[in-house]
DNA sequence: CGGGTGTTTGAATGGCGTCAAAGATTGTGG
DNA sequence: CCACAATCTTTGACGCCATTCAAACACCCG
């Protein structure tokens, strides 16, 4: 389930730009990172990366592959509460947050960097690496508003609106990360577990997806989405198209996303 | 829209309570909430509390009275993201969440104390005030996973389950900050609010509480909720029960809901 | 080639929303 | 103290969005 991986070859860039994402890094952060770089493991698709009972919960970073923070009901449906992509940090250091307990399962094989130590020096030495302890905050913080933002698609938005604005969401996520090109990235969510993250049925989601595409908002072949107009899908995500007038071109979550 | 008041009777209580509730207070931590006892502030039902725009944000806990958390969609509809009740916290410090960039509107009259020097205090001594520190991370961890129950609901349940495991939330709340006696407690919220919370129309509402009022699992009037079978309704809340046997009284968020 | 997993489509059912209108409750002013 | 408005609750009828059931179709892998 877990094997031990030679070095990964772009994981330092990752990590720099995203931890740098937020203010340029001093030059003994970027030391700091790339002595960060060691004990890599991977994980298979649809193994269990951090249980709920995993206490020690180390700080880990996603290098590459796909993964999902999933919690199951006792009637048995499951419900994906975040999509997790290469650069985005998972397990809590201090003030240990809630969404830490949540069951953490790789979509696609994984493989995580344990920056445990690197967490460890920024807090002992906080004034010495802001750069640092800004980007971690940061990271955290545009996870905590992508949960927001899907609490408000599961809470009020019809399965249309729903469908459109998480897949704008992924796009723009994949696209910060370099994972999009020529508007097209691979999307390894089965339409099932499409349903699971979005409150919706298998089949429903099907006929959705089939909507967008009669749409000409997306293509989607293989496992890849084209996203071929985003304006008129974020236009479709954040109101339904049979309720009033609206003023063009003010979606506002697409900058604010690319943080 | 904001008066000052004269010092609360109980907020003495009521802080030391829910700081302290994870590990007793040193006497000198005792000292410093009693010198914190200043800087009320009160709200009159509909107002805002903290705004978008509020950059200052300064942390505040509530007194008294309800208040929630909303967010609006460009399509209106808007969506309560949590209920506030006396003896939580708002408003963020260091670390900024997410979550203190929602809007919080008083649904009741409300009155809230400014607890920044307080949080300064343990900020910059925080060897000093363990107690105090382990107790603000504690509330801040409950409202989190209170959010992820949230979403949970809005995401996997149907309307039934939805509207007993939130009763039951608001039940168990009530309970540990002593507003419930006999089973009942006061619930301001009117039927619209309920559903703007749990992404039900007001009508499906009243349906919903007509059924399970004629379930005998609760009693309802004149905004009084009295809950008359807590087990039952746990059990509802956990899943349909339409669906399978299921090993009783294993209503493990009761007691989690209860710290 | 066959089995497993994921996708696609149809038909039927039902949960929930919308519309509409009639009570019930509360608060306000005369 | 009563009348009145405003808000909230309750109920019925109707329609639609989404689920469920079922089966056919594509794809991947051993």
């Amino acid at each position: 389930m877990q094997l031990e991986l030679p070095k990964a070859l772009f994981s330092i860039d990752l990590l720099t730009r995203r931890l740098g994402a937020s203010s340029s890094l001093a030059d003994h952060e970027r030391a700091l990172i790339l002595n960060s770089q060691q004990h890599f493991k991977c994980y298979m698709a649809g193994s269990e990366i951090s249980g709920t009972d995993d206490q020690q919960q180390r700080p880990k970073l996603i290098i590459s592959g796909w993964a999902c923070r999933e919690r199951i009901m006792a009637n048995g449906r499951r419900q994906l509460l975040a999509i997790l992509l290469p650069g985005d940090l998972i397990g809590g250091w201090v003030n240990q947050r809630a969404l830490d307990l949540v069951e953490i399962v790789a979509i696609t094989n994984v493989r995580t960097m344990n920056v445990a130590a690197l967490f460890r020096a920024v807090e002992e030495h906080p004034d010495e690496y802001p750069g640092i302890a800004r980007g971690i905050s940061l990271l955290r913080f545009c996870e905590e508003r992508r949960l927001l933002d899907h609490m408000m698609r599961l809470g009020s938005q019809p399965a249309v609106q729903r469908v459109a604005g998480f897949l704008l969401e992924l796009y723009q996520r994949c696209r910060v990360i370099g994972y999009v090109s020529a508007g097209s990235f691979v999307m390894p969510l089965t339409q099932e577990m499409l349903g699971s993250a979005l409150g919706l049925s298998v089949v429903h989601i099907n006929r959705v997806m089939r909507q967008l595409k009669a749409s000409g908002l997306i293509d989607l072949h293989g496992g890849i989405v084209k996203i071929l107009d985003v304006a008129g899908l974020a236009q479709v995500a954040d109101m339904s198209p049979h309720e009033g007038p609206r003023e063009p071109e003010r979606c506002d979550w697409m900058t604010a996303a690319a943080g």
